[in-house]
DNA sequence: CAGTGTTATGTTATAAAGTAACAGCTTTGC
DNA sequence: GCAAAGCTGTTACTTTATAACATAACACTG
């Protein structure tokens, strides 16, 4: 759900590159340095980054000063391969925990800490597949997105009042 | 769910202004002429409309030429009583068809004829407060959005390939 | 390995969506 | 009628996203 406070992000930002690698080649889709370096950014923590900080971000980083369209055409592959999730209501994205089952995107979204959690609710892609059936909708895309308090913020909520 | 595609539309609109009037009333919260022009326009149709797209019919509706804020304040309002949806994924609003209940934003999105039906559905709502509750998670506002074929798109890409 | 089509990147300019800040006007309630 | 609160106007600006066209890298084929 959400992130371990106190957990190796390194390995976590490895992990994830690991397995775009592995799942590009399987596709034969290329990641190349340029969108294995947006996906190491969004990856850079677990909170939702905006394509204008990553932006500034690889302008910090490198020597090359990319324009705009270079990162979101970046996100537009990571996406396409389920890479990365766009959060719509934040216009930000983040890194996808389970990449290659092609599964919808549902979030929670701390309006405190701004961190999300990535889910995958059996019962409750049951329910949106239930929704659409009930419409008579066929049903390309899901996006769930729930705003609220985590855990860590409601307790600090309790204890500063 | 979606609306039929020969109703009467005008008493759609008529209906929803009635009853944002009675709400509004009730509450003591001001639905004054701007406001009530900016429902209207929403209302116009059952697609979800922009803010620049509602600007340029006031303009071309009235003689005043309003600027952008005009039309954001009005949408804060509409919205903060529920009259009106925003649809994240669209950067777009539609007028709820309940307004006062206190629900989430659940949506069905034709990407063909880009109707949108509101849902409400218990059963989803259900899973959603599961989803939240699991995760130890403090829910405060849900946004649904499923987008694929409404039945009528359906039918009409059955017929033409 | 030259030629060719395809995919990726660079570059410039611009569109679209949303907000900050401050001034002036209306309504409401006393 | 007057003050407080709430609404509107206006200017300027920020943030987010895309169009259009040029160049470069790759990868397949003969």
């Amino acid at each position: 759900m959400f992130p371990q406070p106190g957990h190796d992000h390194a390995s976590c930002i490895a992990s994830a590159l690991r397995t775009a690698e592995a799942l590009c080649r399987r596709r034969g889709a290329r990641l190349t340095a340029q969108r294995r370096e947006v996906l190491e950014l969004v990856w850079s923590g677990h909170a939702p980054i905006g394509a204008y900080a990553l932006l500034e971000r690889m302008r910090e980083a490198g020597t090359r000063r990319p324009a705009p369209m270079t990162v979101y055409r970046a996100l537009e592959f990571l996406q396409a391969h389920g890479l990365i999730h766009r959060i719509a209501s934040l216009n930000a994205y983040v890194g996808c925990i389970a990449p290659g089952s092609g599964h919808g995107s549902q979030f929670l979204i701390c309006r405190s800490c701004h961190a999300v959690g990535e889910v995958h609710d059996e019962a409750l892609d049951a329910a949106l597949e239930q929704v659409a059936a009930d419409g008579g909708f066929r049903l390309d895309e899901t996006r769930v997105e729930l705003e609220g308090l985590c855990q860590r913020c409601q307790a600090r909520d309790d204890a500063h009042g």
